[in-house]
DNA sequence: ACCTGAACACCGTTCAAGT
DNA sequence: ACCTGAACACCGTTCAAGT
């Protein structure tokens, strides 16, 4: 297994003229629709320029590969996840933590299911190309943002945070996907939904402290 | 986004003799060989074809493209993962839903660890190939074989089981596949492990019905 | 019954030539 | 400064020819 180094995955060049501004919008936006019609098996670049309206040269002017595309793509997707699910942490700051939980929940769900089309083609897409990097990196934000929320609790405080946090989180983004892998995305935002957030209560409750 | 047809995906013709037995054995090795070797990306009927030692024609004799031949590697995989999970849960038949949690949790992250290369390579290949079929029936098999199982419990009756169920389910699948994909996969082997069976005990007796 | 490998269509990527 | 599209290497798949 290679890793490819960063570098290679970034855009080529900065847009300089609201004409190429233009072009790299139609490149983002035809990625997106080739993958929702097509499938991830024909995202080609050739497919993605012609739909955007350019020659395959000119996509290749502003991204390196394909794989350079495809993580642009990504990359704009999970920083407005993490923007969403920061600031409703930020939100819930001092509050009890069962509202913490609901939020945290329930803010992550809304978003990956407001674009609920494009949330699965990103899933199922995400292995031609070496996103793992770009995960983590939302992940991590939504760590640090969640973790020093739950520290915060105005009627808790917890034992060993760290990893309980670390637990919740990868239960929620775990079966978030697993819902939406099996299609059945829609669950999320009834039954299951209140099932996931009572299931971060009832742990959380067992992690807190008692002093005496 | 086309579904592939089911039947395009079957092997070519069964071997009838000792030689093409072998030869497919070979593939089926070379194929995860070449994957742990080289990668998803790197994946070519042409490399496979090779590390087994035989021509591109003859593993098309057996496999009629290259996503047969990824599927069935998963369909082993799959098929092995269930039957130890179906075994398991016939195993904790009446006993307590405390050991049924810890049995289930601890079977599925057992299985997963001892292939952990094969495990990860999966995962992340998963999609270059329209897998989710097969993933779904070894899902509906463990939930089938976990339904019963906790229906049976001595020591305790469920409200909801098969939502509940459902939904634990997808937590332990998609958890464990997190901590996978971030190459986390050792933690599930200790503490992580232990919170799953918490969760899952903690949500289980919070669906215990209470006949009066 | 099984195997081989040259041949074909298609995709990622480049680069000389244009505006 | 930006765009074009023919050209090249490589991959999936086929099929006529071999044992």
């Amino acid at each position: 297994m290679i890793a490819t180094p960063s570098l290679t995955v970034q855009a080529r060049k900065e847009p300089r003229q609201a004409r190429s501004t233009t072009t790299v919008e139609a490149i983002y936006e035809a990625t997106i629709q080739v993958l929702l019609a097509d499938g991830p098996s024909r995202l080609t670049t050739t497919r993605v320029a012609k739909r955007a309206g350019v020659s395959v040269g000119t996509l290749y002017q502003y991204f390196p590969n394909k794989q350079a595309l495809f993580y642009a793509v990504n990359q704009r997707y999970l920083d407005m996840l993490a923007d969403r699910v920061e600031a409703a942490c930020r939100a819930q700051h001092g509050q009890n933590y069962a509202d913490m939980a609901r939020a945290l929940v329930g803010t992550y769900i809304t978003v990956k299911i407001e674009r609920r089309d494009v949330t699965r083609v990103l899933y199922l897409a995400a292995v031609e190309v070496d996103v793992a990097e770009l995960v983590e990196d939302m992940t991590q934000r939504i760590e640090a943002a969640s973790n020093v929320m739950f520290a915060s609790a105005g009627d808790a405080e917890f034992d060993n945070l760290a990893t309980l946090n670390l637990t919740l989180l990868n239960v929620l983004f775990g079966t978030v996907r697993s819902f939406f892998d099996r299609q059945m995305s829609d669950l999320l935002e009834g039954a299951i939904g209140d099932q996931i957030v009572s299931m971060f209560c009832s742990a959380l409750e067992a992690a807190r402290s008692h002093p005496r």
